[in-house]
DNA sequence: ATACGTGCAAAAACTTTGCAGTGAA
DNA sequence: TTCACTGCAAAGTTTTTGCACGTAT
């Protein structure tokens, strides 16, 4: 009970806590289904439509966000900490921007026009990870489309 | 036949072509449900699939682009100029980057990091639309989630 | 004539939900 | 005890696909 995250409903499960934390550990931006085959084999009598509820909940509370839809499956994040990600476009991995790139983003990009408030915090940035760059024929400058 | 953009491959039909030019007419950046619903009065011979089969196949010319799943349904773009989005978290209202801004996004965020190829002509800024600062309570600075 | 395009309906993939039983406080 | 949590399976949504027929070249 020691290092579970903080949540404002004082409501907890084994099963609750136990995904919210395999979400917080994890660096890599999890879909429902990701949680739960990591967590089955240790908690053989766990559902699919658990791992969704406590997400849902999660997002709610504010304990977790949602980064939109990869590759058909919706990905979280546990760090609630303000911050921007980065996809790559050609293997789906979510990563975090790196802070000092948020912060330029924060300082330099105008946080608001006319009429559409940005927040920067949740930007989404698309490209490729080192992996790809590597491995495939990517575009290295200019238009990238997918 | 004379205002139809060119693609690349020569393969036309008229409801092809009709899906092209209502995708490249429109600037809400629509669903396949959307395309479906404003053709289908004038095109009554006209199905939900053949418009995803279409948009894939304009995808894959890149001759659309696909600009992720809001609200469970996947948009799409017909305007294959360069340029970012914007999504209104209140409504998903999706909206072109203005070109001064995505300069302003070219020029002065790093186009590369250690390990990330950034394409700032992809990049998804989230924040909220005129309509809904007016009319939702919206926090106006610092952490936004959903 | 041949290859491609389309409607239709079935299927697939992901997510949500109702219900009845289990667990937490 | 009481209310919340969960498994299970059914249902809901969006998207894809197989097949037979229609259309473009």
């Amino acid at each position: 009970m020691s290092r579970i995250k903080e949540r404002k409903s004082k409501k907890h499960s084994f099963k609750r806590d136990a995904i919210l934390a395999a979400l917080c550990r994890r660096e890599d931006h999890p879909s429902a289904r990701q949680i739960y085959e990591e967590l089955k084999p240790s908690i053989p009598g766990l559902s699919l439509g658990t791992i969704y509820r406590n997400l849902g909940l999660f997002r709610e509370e504010k304990a977790a966000v949602s980064l939109g839809v990869v590759n058909g499956e919706e990905r979280f994040d546990g760090r609630t900490e303000r911050h921007s990600h980065l996809i790559c476009e050609g293997c789906g991995r979510v990563m975090d921007l790196p802070p000092e790139l948020q912060e330029e983003l924060d300082t330099k990009l105008s946080l608001k026009t006319n009429s559409f408030f940005i927040d920067t915090g949740k930007t989404v940035l698309y490209g490729y990870c080192e992996n790809c760059l590597k491995n495939d024929s990517v575009p290295i400058s200019g238009h990238v489309q997918t």
